[in-house]
Order: structure tokens, then sequence, then C-alpha cells
DNA sequence: CTGAAAGCGCTTACAG
DNA sequence: CTGAAAGCGCTTACAG
């Protein structure tokens, strides 16, 4: 009852042959005969043996290992890009280290010492942001990092980040375009980039096209937060008639909000728009107009640039300090939360 | 620019020790004196020190890793399940492998088998199940198996379930103080055995009570499936006016066909009742009556449980084929998704 | 194509 | 308490 699984010496003793023949085997493109080849797959299935990749890792200097930093992964957006992550990671021959985090100081910093200690080939940031300089140490040995939607740079990290006040100005004129008189914003105190660009799209086309709104900014990105906000912008005598939320699961609470508790008819009365196109905005009781992010988009060309780099590494002597970014443009989903009116086309 | 992080021997010549000591320094309980411990502390802060896990694993035989093998984790049950256990895990000081599957043939073993490549110290499935082979080779080597709601029973894994069959019965019974006439199951046809006991439980409470049911069952566990079983089920002549859903994501789906399509008003025409608990669950829209799992400590007990195999293990040999099971009950959790009546109290 | 040898970064008896 | 040495399971020049 051995303790510790069976290893490439056992396998050549079987197979009578050297260990090395053994790991040249399962090396991709090493020098080894046909029949030495089977003899050693034959022995090794018996054995069931599989390469440690512990060991491999510590002298190859490349674990397979991808870190996944994430928060609030329950949440339904969050998931879901987890997922489109995971499978991008293990169809590129990888796996996923996955490390949750939360809103605390220096978690962030942690998560990646974490992958640093167990000398991850990437860390990809969904959410958090680690120090300049942790994060240039990282890079100085060799590890990628991938920052999606994340505000501040890291030179030599990859950003993949949406037009996001691109889909601010477009909110303002679909409402607009529905017939919408008084708008409003509905957004988190949470203060993310990717949410502040948002913001800052919608006020800068209403503004722009000489309009009035309201808004409220508050909690963090939460169905209740969206309750609460619907709840402090729909109960004023002024209400709004056209409503951008900062995410989908603010707009829902929203929604549930003025349907279910002041009794007002989306989207007769409301018109609302979200934002992350989650599974819940397409069920019926939603049908949320709102923004996709191409998710799974985003995990491939993510996992596609840490292979790109790690086929770079052979080659140059890793200045890398190059800038790199993916924009991608979130495709706006029409459903019936706006109330019927023309809808204007792509661009402004 | 050294392609590879610093190592003991960096810190060991910066502080002026053997790298023994500075191996002694990160080993909890190692015997070295307080000065020797302050200046390789020092020297490790100065150079950004993370002791390499890969090679301390190898040596120690303990990678730290947990292994967490599951499909569908966007869903809302499972991503809540996989971010309990990834917050457990974390907890108890180790690191999650993400390990995504499908359903396609030999997915469970695949992800073992990677499981095993990293010599994680414990794999947890929360989908699909290992061939007994393989379990055991695993078992034999030190892995732990954690089994989450998983049917067959693997010798020396701990099996984590629910004592689904009564939550079954329970629906029943609350639908019948709710003064329900006709009842209807409605379940997916995936045929995993916590849905088969859930279904089970419900017919054998409608049997011994002497009513009368109708089911349907097909397809995956999801909204859209939730959709079709509720067109099947409602647009009947003889429609029912109490169902119970294998899981909400069923539910949801029934109750927005319901709702939306049919015009059927919940709960005054259709009671409904779900399982599962999830977020969208307590949503106004939905206000759904369900049966909660409970996720948090079914994690707790799961890493509870590793921890406990791990200090075991200094001791005895490994007989460890003793049968280890952790039943929890349902909860159940009223809302507005079924008619006033009756409650029945706990129990029958 | 193949094997013996060195080495990846660590831990752990073994002496002192 | 401390260091020198052996060894975990692998890969990879180096000879043959």
């Amino acid at each position: 009852m051995s303790r510790t699984a069976v290893s490439a010496k056992d396998v050549a003793e079987l197979a009578g042959v050297s260990r090395a023949a053994v790991s040249r085997c399962f090396t991709p493109g090493a020098s080894i005969s046909p029949e030495t080849r089977a003899r050693i797959v034959k022995a090794a299935e018996q054995l069931g043996y599989q390469v440690n990749r512990l060991a491999s890792g510590l002298i190859r200097n490349e674990t397979g290992l991808v870190a996944l930093i994430v928060s609030d992964m329950a949440t339904p957006y969050r998931s879901h890009l987890l997922a489109a992550l995971t499978e991008a990671v293990q169809q590129a021959g990888k796996v996923a280290l996955l490390i949750k985090t939360d809103r605390s100081d220096g978690s962030a910093e942690q998560a990646l010492r974490q992958a640093i200690s167990y000398r991850t080939d990437a860390a990809i940031f969904l959410s958090g942001m680690p120090a300049r300089s942790l994060a240039e140490t990282c890079m100085r040995n060799g590890m990628r990092l991938v920052l999606i939607n994340r505000d501040e740079d890291r030179p030599g990290a990859l950003q993949v980040r949406l037009h996001d006040a691109e889909a601010g100005r477009r909110a303002v004129a679909v409402l607009r375009a529905a017939g919408c008189r008084r708008l409003a914003l509905a957004s988190s105190g949470v203060g993310t980039h990717s949410i502040s660009e948002r913001e800052r799209g919608f006020r800068e086309a209403a503004t722009a096209a000489g309009i009035d709104w309201i808004e409220e900014r508050f909690g963090s990105t939460s169905y209740q937060t969206g309750q609460d906000l619907g709840m402090a912008l729909l109960s004023r005598r002024d209400r709004p008639d056209g409503v951008f939320c900062a995410t989908d699961l603010l707009a829902c609470g929203v929604m549930d909000v003025a349907r279910w508790r002041l009794g007002i008819r989306v989207p007769d009365e409301l018109s609302l728009i979200g934002y992350d196109n989650i599974a819940q905005a397409g069920w019926d009781s939603y049908g949320l107009t709102t923004f996709s992010q191409p998710v799974d988009e985003m995990a491939a060309k993510s996992v596609e640039w840490l292979s790109a780099m790690a086929a770079n590494d052979d080659g140059d002597d890793g200045a890398g300090t190059a800038r790199a970014e993916i924009l991608f443009m979130p495709r706006l989903v029409l459903r019936g939360s706006v109330a019927q009116g023309f809808v204007p086309g792509v661009g402004r």
C-alpha cells in the first residue's frame, strides 16, 4: 500500500528501458523509436502511470497551471466568464487554479502570491488588481498577466476590455428613440473602471442631447442594490420613464421593484436597459434590453495571447514591455424592456 | 532578467545561512532560533521569496491542491456550491484546482487523471463520477475523494448527500395543504440520483395519500426545459394546480410560461415548488417556495473531513475503507408561490 | 535512438 | 539549533 503514485522508474523497469526513455515517450517531439514507445505506453497503461506535473513543472519551468483570480464568483456574469476561461484554459491543454478574492485590502496580492508559489504560467484577473511592484516581479519571472475589465495598466500585461462608454451612449440613444422624456442612471457605488465608463458614456450622451437626467449610485452590484436603487428613483414625484442600469443584476432589481412594489408597468411606463446580458435577462419575467459582453471570445483571446507569448519566449529575451490590449464592443441585445419606438441603427 | 523566480538558495545567501535553515523557517514547527528566523524572514521579504509549492509538494507528498470537478459551472446552484467549496478550501490553507467536465464519456476519468498528474491531495466531485478502478487507484495513492450528491458509492470516499426523497414527500404535503387538487411532477430527463430521489419521494407521498398526479420528464435541468415542461403540463385540459419541480431553474421556467404565455396566475391558479433555493428563487418575480441545500455547511464539512483524514494518515496505515457519509436535510423555504392554506409543521 | 548523469527547488533524517 | 547530504520525480544536454 504505497502512499505514493507510480513513477517513471516503475514504468521503466516494467518496460525494460531507462527512465529517460519514459520521459521522452511523454514529451512531444522527443526522439524515440516507435517500438520503445509502444512498450512504454503499454507498461504505463498497465500501471496507470501519469507524468508528475509537479516534477516536470519544476524542471521545465512551465507548470501548465493558469491562475484565475476572481471575487463574487457565484454571480451570473462572473460565473459565466469564469466558466468560459476555464474552458479556454483546458482547451489549450492547461488547467485552472481557482483563487477567490474579496474586497479586503491585499486580497489580490495574496492571491497572486498563491499563484507564484505554484509557479503558474499565468494569472488572469477577473477582479481586483495587484500592486504594480508585485506584478512586475511576476512578469520578470516569466509569469504572464491578463487583466479583464481592469482599470489600471500594468506594462507587459494583456488588457482585455470593453468599450463601456459607448454602451452608455447607446443606452441614451435607445431610450430617447423609445420616447423617454426623463432619463435616469442607476449604478452601484463600487466605482469600478468599467462601471464608471458606462456612467460616463451615459452622462456624455445625455449632456450632448441637451436632456435632463437624474442618477443614483450606491451599494454593491447586486439584485438587492437594484431594488434599493429602484425604490429611490421610482418613488419620486418626477420619476423617470427611462433608466439605464450599470449591470443586469441591478436592472432586475429595479424592474422587480417597479412591477411588484410600485405597480409601474414595464415598458409602458418605464423603459429599462441593463448591461452584461446574464441568463436572467433573457428570461420571460425580465426580457431585458441589455449589452452583451462577448465572454467566450474574450476568454479565447486571452488564452490565445498566453500561448503566443509562451511561444515568443523561446525567441527573444523577454523585453515584452509592449502594451497589449484587446478591446471589444458590447453588443446591444434588444428585448421587451424598452418601449417600442424608432430604434437607431448601429453607431450613434 | 532571470526567467525563474527567487529560490531558497538566494535567500540563504543573502541571510548568510544554509538552504536547510530557510526551509525550516517556513516549515511550521521546525526547530529554528528566533534570530535566524528573523534574518531569513527579512531576506525573504527583500527578495520577494515564495516557497516553491511544486518542489515542496514533490518531497512532502502533499501539494495543498484540491481538485474541484464540475460541469455546468455557470449555473446558479453549481456556481454557488463551487464558490462555497473554493472558500472552504482556501480557509483550510489549500488551493482549488478547477476542472470542468461535460457529459461526454470518460470526462470524469480525464478530469481525475488531471488531478492525479498534479498530485492533488483530494478531488471533490460536484458532477460526474469516476470509474471504480480509477477511484481506487487514487485512494491507494493517498488521494482523498469526496462525492457531493453522487449516486454510486466508492469505498473510502466521503459521500455528501441530501435527503432528497424527504423533500419530494414534503412537497406533496405542502401542495395538498395549500388545497391543490391535481398535482404534477416536472423533472428533467437527466436521471441523476438526487433528482430521481426527489421524484421517488413525490410519487411515494402522492400514492400514499391516494391522490392522482401527472408527470413530465425530459431535457436537461435548465430554465429552457422548465418552459417546455410548463408548456406540456399546463396546456392540457385537465391542467394541474400544484407542481413540484425537481430544481428551481425548472420551476422558474414553468412559472414564467404559466404567467407570461398562458396567463395562469401564481399562486391563485397554480402553486409551485422548486428545489435548490437559488438566488433567483428569492427575487420578487419568482418568490418561489423551495428547498434549500445547506451549501456552505456541505462545503465546510467536506473540507473538514479532508483535514481529518490527512491527520489520520500519520497514524494508521490507511486501511480507510470505512464508509463515510454525511447526510443533510433540505430545508423548506416558504415563499409566495404556493397558495395560502394550512402549512404542515416539520415531518409528514 | 538510447542511457548515465546532472540538476530543478525543496525537505528531512543525520551528525555535530 | 544548524549544516552537509540524500532524495522526491522529472527533463535534458552529453556521449555513444
